[in-house]
DNA sequence: TGTACATCAGTGAACGCGCGTTCACTGATGTAC
DNA sequence: TGTACATCAGTGAACGCGCGTTCACTGATGTAC
């Protein structure tokens, strides 16, 4: 082993990591316009003009292909709402570059998103190499909240006043205890529960809009959207 | 034409019904245990014990039958959500009950649920049939809060003070009125427009419930889920 | 620097599968007179 | 009530398709001495 051959990659592994970005490539495409089902090795294959067997050689089988694709869409999305949370900006202002970077990303990669965000695809079962980068968006939330609670718990407003009256059963007091330890550290149990709320709305108003939900009510989403962020910014306790 | 046939269905009629009834049940069977993406004629044939081609008496293609299935979700769900809403309780009670029938039914049919508010099937779009049995469930929120409505305006309470603070945007004031005049006449467009965020609020956290996005918070999910339920029943001005 | 060997990428053929849909047909059920 | 005809359900064969995956192979790239 030559020092040159250990210290730089040969052509071999150059050529090996172009490929491997392009299946994934051309496979996202295929995602993008037919959805994680229209998916095809086959197909794949064919766009990058070589053989289907020779996939074989980057990806052990169509569902890990699928995997790396899940992985990419989460890490997309989270550096998208990473890049939002940046700090410039008042933490108000942060939570709503946030939930529109969300929604943005969504909008524009709408089969990545339901990838991700939608149904499971029926007979695959993300495996664990999945969950970390799923929780990269809930970081950043946790990030704002936790920057926002020391600001607020020396303030004396009215919002501190209404959340005295929450009361958490004991497993969410629990389970909030716990997401306040991995992503949010010293910020109460009662202002998480409110987030898992504000989460849980931020991402059922995107799928909403996505899946064809709003039809017939809030469509197009643009104003609800910006309400609905306004309205659970002042419920977990941000600034406006 | 006599007397008798008119009045009443031939052999041929029942059997018909009879047989479509059997198709779509087999069908459910295929989708609650695959996904849409499962469902095949031939196989929905084979367990039937005919021939594929024999099923094309009934359904015109593979898609009218997942419509059928679609409507069918739409229904049931609808059902369950109004038997939920019936009067005896009290209006906060109703609300929760019918959170609960909501949760209940999506868990007990998890790939019918998905069939209506997962990922839309790509290649597959919702005929205009689908839009009437789809807004039951918002009918059943509307008729609540409708209920709700003359109660809570008559009192005098902290949340109508809230509300005041509300500010809609004027796209979404119109969407607001519109629904209104669908589902809850009488109940000002500030109302609608929270409820708009408690609905999406609630199938998000059904669908993440269900999509496993809860694993490593919320899981499970019941703690929060009444939790969140009790929150949004405040937020939309519902008694406790 | 040059040679012998090991590693690896890509080929091409094949296996075995299931699918949606069409079509000409047989035989049973329903209708009109 | 009985007969002639029309309607309709179900059959069986076929069309044409694409898929994931395996396997023995060739030839190029990399490594050790």
């Amino acid at each position: 082993m030559t020092a040159h051959a250990s210290a730089s990659r040969t052509a071999r592994q150059r050529a090996r990591a172009e490929l491997t970005r392009e299946i994934k490539d051309e496979a996202r495409r295929q995602v993008a316009a037919h959805g994680a089902q229209g998916l095809s090795l086959r197909a794949v294959a064919r766009e990058l003009g070589m053989v289907s067997s020779a996939l074989y050689r980057y990806f052990p089988s169509r569902d890990d292909l699928l995997t790396a694709l899940i992985i990419d869409a989460y890490d997309a999305l989270g550096e998208a709402a990473e890049a939002a949370s940046a700090p410039p900006a008042d933490l108000g202002g942060r939570w709503r570059a946030v939930c529109a970077a969300i929604r943005d990303w969504a909008l524009a990669h709408p089969h990545e998103y339901a990838l991700i965000y939608g149904s499971p695809v029926p007979g695959y079962h993300a495996p664990a190499a999945t969950v970390a980068p799923a929780g990269r968006v809930a970081g950043v939330i946790g990030g704002v909240l936790a920057q926002a609670w020391p600001v607020r718990a020396a303030g004396d407003d009215r919002a501190a006043a209404r959340l005295a009256d929450d009361r958490l059963s004991q497993p969410l007091a629990a389970q909030a205890e716990l997401v306040a330890q991995a992503i949010a550290p010293g910020v109460p149990a009662e202002v998480i529960a409110r987030a898992l709320i504000a989460w849980t709305q931020l991402f059922g108003m995107v799928s909403f809009e996505l899946f064809g939900q709003f039809v017939g009510s809030a469509d197009p989403a643009d104003a609800f959207f910006g309400y609905a962020v306004d309205q659970m910014a002042d419920y977990v306790g941000l600034p406006r």
